[in-house]
DNA sequence: TACTCGTGGAC
DNA sequence: TGTCCAAGAGT
């Protein structure tokens, strides 16, 4: 490959580009570092409550699918005492529509957990971090450097997509998370390390994009060994996702005549935990929607059509049917009425209101 | 380690 | 239209 005095010359794996520097990321980031809801002005202290609660909601999420909820949450729960205070039904009605529910009911264990065992006061290490629900590597670095200034290595998607092409990691994610999370710990500015955590990211989200990066602007052009072999959009390298079977199910809606709507809750763990649906059957690849048995003896009609929604792992179809009963129905076991001028604010998943939508002729599209 | 766990937007 | 993906954590 390389000659020995190649080697000498430059150091291994480095052939051809100069070393990037946390300076001049940092000169980058502050004049172009994005204004966000949850982030403190240049020179003031950011408040580890809005990070955390920042964080969490940013974990696989947008910035823009965030932004609506973090001004709810805070408007709804200035901070972690009130928050902790909250039953946490309130917690997922808040949270419904945001996906990854687990997070709502750790965002609360860990409220609780913060005012029961740390005063009140997120706790300013990486350790005691950690250790709180919900908060994994990524976060309780995150936390520990954007709110405490502690010098922790910020992992999270952007990084690794800067890190491989910078690097050139041909290693497929995850294994290469730790060589990953080795580099960065090198590469940051220990005087600014919430800045730094932060350009990384900003970096990844503006100008080191998937597809089509911006590297004529990217702060460190000319430092980066993919950027030199014209290789960017080839990292991370990541194995290949499977294909899942669609499955299927069907739903039941069922409306009384002084406008209320058959519901119950779904368990605690598991998909969709903790959120209200309508009832219906389980979801399978080989389910025949004509032997899926109603919640309650009435009268169904099968609606045209179907919902269709598609989650992470599996495409979902069902079926929708609903029936009309008197006023004063009695719900089955583990059922509830709620009224339809409350159904906006319940904790019902994406899926959910379509299902509920499809029934009520609201239109699907 | 590999799988589960939502949603909406970009291409 | 299907695929990928976005500030990951829990098991």
């Amino acid at each position: 490959m390389t000659d020995n005095r190649t080697l000498a010359r430059r150091p291994a794996g480095r052939q051809g580009t100069r070393a990037p520097h946390a300076r001049d990321l940092l000169a980058w980031y502050d004049r172009h570092r994005r204004a966000l809801p949850w982030r403190a002005l240049p020179g003031e202290h950011a408040d580890p409550y809005r990070v955390w609660l920042s964080e969490i909601m940013l974990q696989q999420t947008t910035v823009k699918a965030v932004g609506p909820y973090f001004a709810k949450f805070l408007a709804l729960w200035p901070d972690v005492g009130v928050l902790a205070a909250s039953p946490v039904e309130e917690v997922m009605k808040a949270w419904a529509g945001l996906g990854y529910y687990s997070r709502a009911r750790n965002l609360h264990a860990c409220a609780k957990a913060v005012v029961a065992d740390h005063g009140g006061l997120f706790p300013a290490s990486l350790e005691d971090l950690r250790a709180l629900p919900g908060i994994g590597d990524y976060t309780a670095a995150a936390i520990a450097s954007i709110a405490f200034g502690i010098a922790a290595p910020v992992v999270d998607g952007n990084v690794e997509r800067v890190v491989t092409r910078l690097n050139l990691m041909e290693t497929p994610l995850p294994a290469a998370k730790p060589a990953i999370r080795a580099r960065v710990a090198e590469l940051l500015d220990s005087a600014r390390p919430g800045d730094f955590a932060q350009a990384t990211m900003d970096l990844g989200a503006t100008i080191c994009t998937p597809k089509r990066p911006a590297c004529a602007l990217c702060p460190w052009t000319g430092a980066c060994r993919a950027e030199a072999e014209g290789r960017q959009e080839e990292f991370p390298v990541k194995a290949a996702r499977k294909a899942r079977d669609t499955r299927y199910g069907a739903a039941f809606v069922v409306v009384s005549a002084d406008g209320k709507l058959l519901v119950r809750t779904r368990p605690d763990k598991g998909l969709l935990g903790g959120m209200t649906e309508v009832p219906g059957s389980d979801w399978s690849a080989g389910f025949d929607p004509e032997g899926a048995e109603p919640p309650i003896e009435a009268r169904f009609r099968r609606l045209a059509g179907t919902v269709t929604h598609v989650f992470t792992h599996f495409p979902l179809e069902l079926t929708v049917s609903r029936a009309d009963v008197r006023a004063g129905t009695r719900p089955p076991a583990g059922m509830r009425w709620i009224p339809l001028s409350e159904v906006a604010g319940e904790a019902f998943p994406t899926l959910m209101r379509k299902v509920i939508a499809h029934a009520m002729g609201d239109g699907d599209r």
